[in-house]
DNA sequence: GAGAATAGTCGAACCGATTCGACAAGTGGG
DNA sequence: CCCACTTGTCGAATCGGTTCGACTATTCTC
């Protein structure tokens, strides 16, 4: 393998001078530099990630980690990975995916090994048990999604209580009075999946003032559990005519559903979920939605990852919390509900 | 940072002998062994990544260079990142997720930097340009999917071919007699899907020597389009009686195409697939399918890798060409055809 | 025209591991 | 009792970069 010393030797320079020569950290005439760069593409060389990584502590890779919950919706996973991951090369680092299932070993391991120069964690929980590793070392790091305590890093995510309360107050607006939320399983709460509770207390807090009749339920994350349990929750909600949806495999199921009983939307229910545009499309949900912006808060935590990680005053720069705010694409799914009983 | 010296100091013995105590490749007293994992635990003591790689020249980390194209299925590929990462991680490896636009510097970029011990190449066509950086390298490395030319690589697939000829014979052992196929776009195999022709080839051959009619066609990977295919296809061809789908976004259409226009499966047609049972699962999709198992192919794809990595003379035996054969998970959505026309 | 600053280059040290060869002490065989 | 061998340890070299300090030659300033 050609190194830096085949380089020198054939531009005719030292070890140093052909470094400096590449790195421009020191004055290097023209000439010289011509013959470091013409040697390098003649041998083909590239700099052994290792040897520079001992000489700089710096490995221009960020650590994902991501974690595959059995009962999360899956898909809406590589939207992020994809986001962080090409923001990431944009900014000329690559990525180390990490699915270990021993989330926290894998994180000393990282960090300590300094094979990454900062990470991103995926998918937080309100007290997880990653903050404390990464408080206790000193690599950058960045959230998506919200824990109890924010110190130490830095944190993005959709703003869940604005959109619990666009999603009520865009139904209301239309004239709803009695609305289901479905939620993802309560574990996901147990296990700390704030979002949940997020959009659906201000949901719930916003139809009390509004003065709707609200049934906030959480449903399974997998087919076909959740289409059954949706069918049910609107037989047991004759006089309901709008439907909100923070359960992606609910907003999958629904299709279906409506067409078995005949329903359609909005004629019948107005339907609003929480998602990302990708999913959307691919699977073609007639349904109006609040954007989730998977690949915009992937892209925004590398940035500010990498802003960190790149400039030593910013380390001392206050952490930041910052909420996308929730907007609705609409398609035309929700409308003033019928007066009278439609089902 | 605690370092190797750090830990040798607290033990009361040299650097080298803290390294051969950790790593047994020495005979070391059982007395020293335990003070030098005592300052190890004390101290939290990590090896140096960079420095570990430098010494050894290996990284202990596989390269999975994974393309996000647009008009292929996206959710399918999570499947194959997590079959590859977590068996990576299984057998102590670390996974660089690439998803570079430009594969082929970021595949010389790796190797050459010795960022990875060897690569995984997903999505592979079948004249792919990543594959003259790999074989000009000396990286082991290992393919999903099956490229023109196999030497230097392992490669692992679906039997495609296998694949077709099964889902038609399957169809005609029933007394289906007219077939229709639908492919993903023609630019997928432009761009050198071989999957594609692959299977529909296998399929066009076995009906023709079966004598059974069949209408191969390729159609949109996007939706709404595709669903309007779908659609259209039906009304085009009313005496078909079968449906074989090797077009993940048609599968994900077609429930509602079949609610819409009042059929059912298998009663008026039936329905068979090519997909992952995860993919199933997401969607409660009610189709019997063939299993792609694209955890399967990750996770035997970077067995062989780790193999070839590990094993100095695996380097020297013969590369593999490694098809899984084709199974169908019966869902119930095949059967005899109706006589005479039913829709 | 002297002294200071600047440009351009080099040698050597360093980052943190692994590993080779050397060596001392202990063990066994003839 | 001597020699060969094994066991346990250490010092030094090495991997391939970066960077500091030193040095020379040139340019600038007053």
């Amino acid at each position: 393998m050609v190194n830096i010393g085949d380089v020198a030797r054939a531009a005719g320079v030292s070890r140093s001078t052909a470094s400096y020569a590449l790195s421009g950290k020191r004055a290097i005439s023209e000439e010289v530099r011509q013959r470091v760069e013409d040697a390098v593409r003649d041998l083909g060389y590239t700099p052994n990630a290792g040897a520079r990584a001992l000489a700089t502590s710096q490995t221009r890779v960020i650590g994902l980690l991501a974690q595959f919950l059995p009962d999360e919706f899956a898909p809406a996973m590589l939207q992020y990975i994809m986001g962080v991951s090409n923001t990431a090369r944009e900014l000329g680092y690559d990525t180390l995916l990490v699915s270990d299932e021993d989330h926290e070993r894998a994180l000393t391991r990282i960090t300590r090994s300094r094979m990454v120069d900062g990470v991103v964690l995926l998918n937080v929980a309100e007290n997880d048990d990653r903050l404390p590793i990464l408080r206790a070392g000193t690599h950058p790091a960045v959230l998506v999604g919200v824990p109890a305590d924010c110190t130490g890093v830095d944190v993005f995510d959709l703003d869940f209580e604005e959109a619990g309360r666009l999603m009520v107050d865009h139904l209301h607006r239309l004239g709803h009075r009695e609305i289901i939320l479905i939620s993802p399983p309560e574990h996901v709460v147990e296990r700390g999946g704030a979002y949940v509770w997020r959009l659906r207390n201000a949901a719930v807090e916003h139809a009390r003032l509004r003065g709707i009749t609200f049934h906030a339920v959480s449903g399974p994350a997998r087919q076909p559990e959740i289409g059954r349990e949706v069918a049910a929750l609107l037989d047991a909600h004759p006089d309901a005519t709008g439907l909100l949806l923070n359960n992606e495999a609910a907003v999958a199921a629904l299709p279906t559903v409506l067409h078995e009983r005949g329903l359609r939307s909005p004629a019948n229910l107005s339907v609003l979920g929480r998602y990302s545009d990708e999913f959307a499309r691919t699977f073609s949900l007639p349904f109006s939605f609040v954007e989730s912006a998977p690949d915009r808060l992937g892209r925004m935590a590398v940035r500010q990852l990498v802003r960190r990680i790149e400039n030593p005053s910013a380390a001392q720069e206050p952490h930041v919390i910052r909420f996308i705010s929730p907007e609705i694409v609409d398609r035309g799914s929700t409308a003033a509900p019928h007066r009278g009983p439609v089902r």
